[in-house]
DNA sequence: CCGGGCAATTAAGTATGACGTTTACATCAC
DNA sequence: GTGATGTAAACGTCATACTTAATTGCCCGG
């Protein structure tokens, strides 16, 4: 088992922000210190690292003689990893693949465009290898391993693009295709187009024809948003 | 002056930080919370709770019997607002600008689009009040009348999206828009062009033309795309 | 009855000192 | 040279006392 959080304070942090986003404790809740500190069965000292850290994602405001205030969904830093990552386990699960669906759909295609300029031979090399492999796996219940391509595939895109916001997004897109091939349908095949269009994109790339590879991201994004409109909340 | 960071850790945290993004420490560095304490005056306690701070958004790894070690640029959560403030007064502020302007044109003209279909009535009105206050601003050494206009025609675009990412970007957008204004041609009256594309967009809006709403802010990013390249680094 | 100011109370913030725990590193035996 | 072992250095945790600031409510004057 993964014991994510390598001191107490991280367990800490594990058990309330999960809380706290899932909606738990509601906007305007307010937690104090020694409440949790008993209840963790840990020193205060503990307790305020985590509310440190939660403070830094603005999930929480800490101020004197009244607690540690639960702040309003709209100011939580929903790019932080750990907030993504709590909220994708969460209740609202649905509405955050949505999200992070469209910024995927925004992101991905310029990325792209910029790749077919920036990337490294080896990077294009790798882009043809994940291809090949989404191809080679796309038919047979191979599902885990088209993922593991298709997660790589869209990782050196967003790296090759050259600019660090896109590269540190592949986090993201690697958690929206996962949460994708292990909720919706399990037992379908990867579409046949959307594999097309993955060899065709390395293609774009290699060649350097940027416009080619934003427009056929383009088009495999919007099929991502397609899918994501028949299992709708 | 404005004393951010309100408690001694925040202050601490106010100092590191920008020390870190700034590359005074480069990765690899060992810093020690007891010679922390000792050169801010104040107590382990404090400088732990910066140092978890500065732990979530990836600048620092702290280690055991080795130190708080300062982690390559690559792993930083660049999308936390207070990094992003960092490295804009830092010494990579060409850098940052040019990535966050990126950003920018990939996630504006998607927005502008779902804002055609999804503002409401009060928001459309928002936008055409800005746009018209940009427009009567444009002439005449009014840059920072304009500016407000534009951050705030921006930010509406981005909150009508509907969707919480992006409108997460606001406060970045609002930075590369005054950085832009505050850093280039402080004595050049703002392109007539973009003016027009503005109030353009407001209206694609107003009637829910979602394409024309995504082209033309398309061609406004572009266009700040291309003043980027006149000051390139 | 209302309003302003003063004081009490409360919960977070800080300081300190002690101890626990991990682990890099050097030493020693084989 | 390799591996086991020991040691010390740094962070991690705890308990406690004290400080600070803000809320609350009381009290008094108008």
């Amino acid at each position: 088992m993964e014991n994510e959080g390598k001191g107490l304070h991280g367990r800490v942090l594990e058990a309330l922000g999960p809380e706290i986003t899932a909606g738990d404790h509601p906007p305007g809740t307010v937690l104090r210190t020694d409440e949790l500190a008993q209840r963790f069965d840990v020193s205060r000292t503990v307790i305020r690292e985590a509310i440190r850290v939660l403070e830094s994602m603005q999930l929480v405001a800490s101020r004197r003689r009244v607690g540690v205030t639960v702040r309003p969904t709209e100011e939580w830093n929903v790019y932080d990893p750990r907030v993504i990552g709590w909220r994708l386990t969460g209740r609202d699960r649905p509405r955050q693949l949505r999200s992070l669906t469209v910024l995927r759909s925004a992101v991905e295609p310029v990325a792209a465009g910029l790749a077919a300029r920036h990337a490294t031979p080896t990077q294009c090399a790798e882009l043809t290898e994940h291809a090949m492999g989404m191809v080679a796996t796309s038919r047979g219940q191979q599902l885990d391993a088209y993922l593991v391509h298709d997660v790589a595939f869209h990782r050196v895109i967003l790296a090759a693009s050259g600019n660090e916001m896109f590269a540190r997004l592949a986090d993201v897109v690697a958690a929206v295709l996962t949460g994708r091939t292990h909720h919706h349908v399990m037992f379908t095949d990867p579409d046949p187009a959307a594999v097309t269009l993955h060899v065709q994109v390395a293609e774009a790339v290699r060649t350097g024809d940027a416009g080619a590879a934003e427009r056929l991201t383009r088009e495999i994004t919007a099929g991502a948003m397609a899918e994501l409109d028949v299992l709708a909340p």
